[in-house]
DNA sequence: GATAGTTTTGTAAGCGCTTACAGTTATTCG
DNA sequence: CGAATAACTGTAAGCGCTTACAAAACTATC
């Protein structure tokens, strides 16, 4: 439909130079163009600068189309994450991009919105794209998608969770072991009633396995996660701070709360200092993920940290060895999490009178199991 | 170099099945397969029947770079940001990836990290991917690229500046006369002693006209910047942190302090407070961008709403308008950005007495020029 | 029931690039 | 200096897809 008269020799605006332009505009042929441009010494030096100098003058850039059509593979890898308004994954997608452009490679990303339905379709759109590899978070995928995956034989990683079912590859972390730990250390520190103010737990493996990690530590010292110290709310601040706001209002309220993530944190930290309720005196508050803001916070936020940068530049590496053929499939790989005790937690008060006294908790009401007394 | 056997009909992992599988599969040419994928009306209802059985059954999802080649369009839009380790580029980003997702396109990423070269350079790349239009961050990148995009015929566009140049398309605001606006509230307060804490404006076009804009307020009610009230430092916490107490730090501390984003002024806020300098009543904190977490701070911060989901959702309708031809090269928008007051800003204090005689500024020495008395 | 008209389908020619293979030129050695 | 060898360059096929054009299969009409 459009213009079929044989491309002039100049600027044709719209219309991109192509290698046989390139060669004409050299006086070589198509090949020696291509060759000059992709393994230089196979090129005397004398044609390879006229070559160069034509693809400067006229602006050439090989078509990637056409290229990966011919190579059979694009150049390009793709990485799903769930959403990117969310250090976390804006700080690993940095770090993957960069990694994967040191490596040649162009980075095609796509969010899932926590989705598998979204993360299905973009995961297929990458792959139309062909995508040399994929990047995934977490565990979560439909089993559809990975068999189809497996079938291309494509090279493919889990980001931020360890185990992944064998024969897949990962690079991440036992999420359920390293909450279990926050726990024990709030139990060790005298806490009995801990809450959680967890992530979307529906279709994020993530923030399942951090549920089930609190369950489990506090199931290993003869307590349980009651229904109405579990709250679920999506990472944002004003959901955390709701959240927090219902845990609060209740009759008894929790001494200490653990949270999915860091920005879970943010927001319950914000609302019990809206509230008046001292932290960590009153309240101790504990995150996941340890992004930059959580220690410049005051109080400095007592967190797992989470070397996101690293795992992700793993991952990296993960598939670029597996492109090179270097590595084989199927590797699991893990990095290590710990927590950092700062300044949002600290032993249970061993009585609300203080806390009474001053500013107090409007919202609350009702009978304190552990202090009859004080009403 | 590999394998040139005929494509077994079936199963033959690690090589995408092609149109042509899915023919033979289906019992129809190549062309039906094609158009009964791309014009579905264009084929009878039961050989289209066939055709998308055998699509799915064989997990066919056409090559993206043969389409492109054929096509003469990529089907996919590039963006190149700064990073985005920021707030404020992420959910820009998200808009406009839902956007174009909306309309078909997938985006290809790229980042610059504020460095002139790397824009150039992955812009480049994105361009090798034949992509069908770029957006890019503010207004600074080098002419050749430039001229380059419009040789090609490539439409583009520039986002969170305005006006650019005419007959480049933008949609964005005017950096400089916004945060005049914020200097002119300051200033309506009482404010005398007004420093900046600047982004790196070095090749930064968007923090350098925040800067002109403090200056230009200034000197318009007849004062200067001193040099030593403009301290630039990098979007980050730390950073900021740093610089704040540089700002801090000296003969005649400021009694306002204008930021170049909300993220140094987070950063300055929390400088303030572990020096126990009280925000607003001995330093008032204006920041840029309006991110979340700006509101829920204590005190929140006074700073500039900057509409981005929709600076960079109109960024995309505009890109996705130029595609269908729909509209015209050229097109310079603007959002409406306005200050938001809120906590951390406050007319100055008198006197010093009553700071002094709390905490109190440790660092501080020396003559105060407008209490002399106090010294 | 044959013919003109209207779909629907198939054939084949590219889109721009790489590369095996053949052809050409430079180099080396007897 | 000529032949054998090595180094380079050109020709052309093919990567997977779309689509103009031709061919075939229906429909409707007389």
């Amino acid at each position: 439909m459009v213009d079929s008269k044989p491309r002039s020799s100049l600027a044709d605006a719209s219309t991109a130079p192509t290698v046989e332009d390139v060669a004409r505009a050299a006086g070589v042929s198509t090949a020696t163009v291509s060759r000059a441009l992709n393994k230089p010494d196979a090129v005397r030096a004398g044609l390879r600068m006229k070559v160069l100098a034509a693809v400067d003058r006229l602006g050439y850039v090989a078509h990637a189309g056409a290229r990966a059509l011919s190579l059979r593979r694009s150049g390009t890898v793709g990485v799903v994450v769930p959403t990117i308004d969310n250090a976390i994954f804006a700080c690993g997608l940095q770090a993957f991009q960069r990694r994967m452009s040191d490596a040649g490679q162009l980075v095609l990303l796509a969010f899932s919105d926590y989705s598998p339905e979204q993360e299905d379709a973009q995961a297929q759109a990458l792959l139309a794209r062909g995508v040399d590899a994929l990047a995934l978070t977490g565990l979560s995928q439909r089993p559809a998608l990975l068999a189809r995956l497996a079938q291309r034989g494509l090279p493919w990683v889990h980001t931020g969770a360890y185990p992944a079912p064998t024969g897949q590859a990962c690079v991440g972390f036992a999420n359920r072991d390293a909450i279990a730990r926050v726990v024990q250390y709030l139990l060790a520190l005298g806490h009995k009633r801990i809450a959680m103010l967890a992530g979307i737990t529906n279709s994020n493996d993530r923030a399942a396995d951090r549920v089930a990690g609190v369950r489990l530590a506090l199931a290993d010292a003869g307590l349980t996660l009651l229904p109405e110290y579990l709250i679920e709310a999506p990472y944002s601040l004003q959901a955390a701070r709701d959240a927090t706001r219902g845990l609060l209002a209740q009759r008894w309220p929790p001494t200490a709360l653990v949270c999915g993530n860091d920005v879970l944190a943010w927001g319950a930290l914000l609302e019990c200092q809206a509230q008046n309720i001292k932290v960590p005196d009153q309240m101790s508050i504990v995150g996941f993920d340890d992004l930059e803001l959580s220690r410049h916070l005051r109080p400095a936020l007592t967190t797992v940290h989470v070397p996101t940068e690293r795992m992700w530049a793993q991952a990296a590496d993960y598939l670029i060895g597996r492109l090179d053929g270097r590595l084989s499939p199927g590797l699991q790989q893990t990095v290590d999490v710990e927590l950092v005790v700062r300044g949002s937690t600290a032993p249970p008060k061993r009585s609300r009178v203080a806390s009474s006294t001053s500013a107090g908790r409007r919202a609350r009401s009702g009978k304190n199991p552990i202090n009859p007394s004080k009403n």
